[in-house]
DNA sequence: CATACAGTGAACCATATGGTTCACTATCAG
DNA sequence: CTGATAGTGAACCATATGGTTCACTGTATG
């Protein structure tokens, strides 16, 4: 577990930019070179690519280059334990103020629904 | 929406220090002094105090005064937008990865037919 | 009053971050 | 072969971060 403190800071700040959450968002459309994430983000390739050296760095991104373009897709990470550590504290939130949380209980349902919707 | 993504960056940021996550913890088994804070972290008042400012300017502490003792408590803001953002990127993730399970498994069903037609 | 204690703010320091330009390599297209 | 394209790495810059020390204010307390 000598990892895992680390872990958490590296991927809370690899989430804390704007530009790099846009870029998840982005590769969980579609695939994208450098250049097509530069292009969308206005910015020069080098800026780029160190955002997406720091996401690779993190586990959110994978990347392969063949030929002279570099694919960037979403990584196999899938954030569980920053999920958890998020969770964790948001129940110790609710019990201190012993409050219900209706954004929760909404995406509860809804994820309920997705997951119907899946199944059939 | 324009506060919006100056909050997750505030909040991601925050959150991004082992010292600062370990405040909040520390805060939700009760409530602490700087002194207290600096003491358990082995750290000066100053670099406590800047912390814990960090910790209130993205609203997951409150701090009180009451004579020359400051006293922070757990805030109000409860993560749910931040719960929300990785809820919604980990369904992504999962979304892609069902996606590849489903090609898969057409490639494995394909296959099969296959071989069949091939026997024959 | 005198002294100790809790916190604060300014100044400073080293390092990290987010971005650029520029020079370069490697690959692709004609 | 020639040019254009995609990316890379080094150097640079401004600002932010995480920490310190030091001087200071305000509050308790003997």
């Amino acid at each position: 577990m000598v990892h895992y403190q680390a872990r958490l800071d590296a991927t809370f700040a690899a989430l804390s930019d704007v530009t790099r959450r846009g870029v998840l968002e982005q590769l969980g459309g579609s695939d994208a070179s450098i250049t097509d994430l530069a292009q969308r983000f206005h910015m020069t390739l080098t800026g780029m690519k160190k955002h997406v050296s720091v996401l690779e760095q993190a586990g959110l991104v994978i990347t392969e280059k063949v030929g002279r373009v570099r694919t960037c897709k979403l990584g196999s990470r899938r954030l569980e334990e920053e999920a958890a550590w998020i969770e964790q504290h948001r129940q110790l939130w609710s019990a201190r103020f012993d409050a219900l949380d209706e954004l929760v209980e909404q995406l509860k349902r809804k994820e309920k629904a997705d997951a119907k919707r899946k199944r059939r």
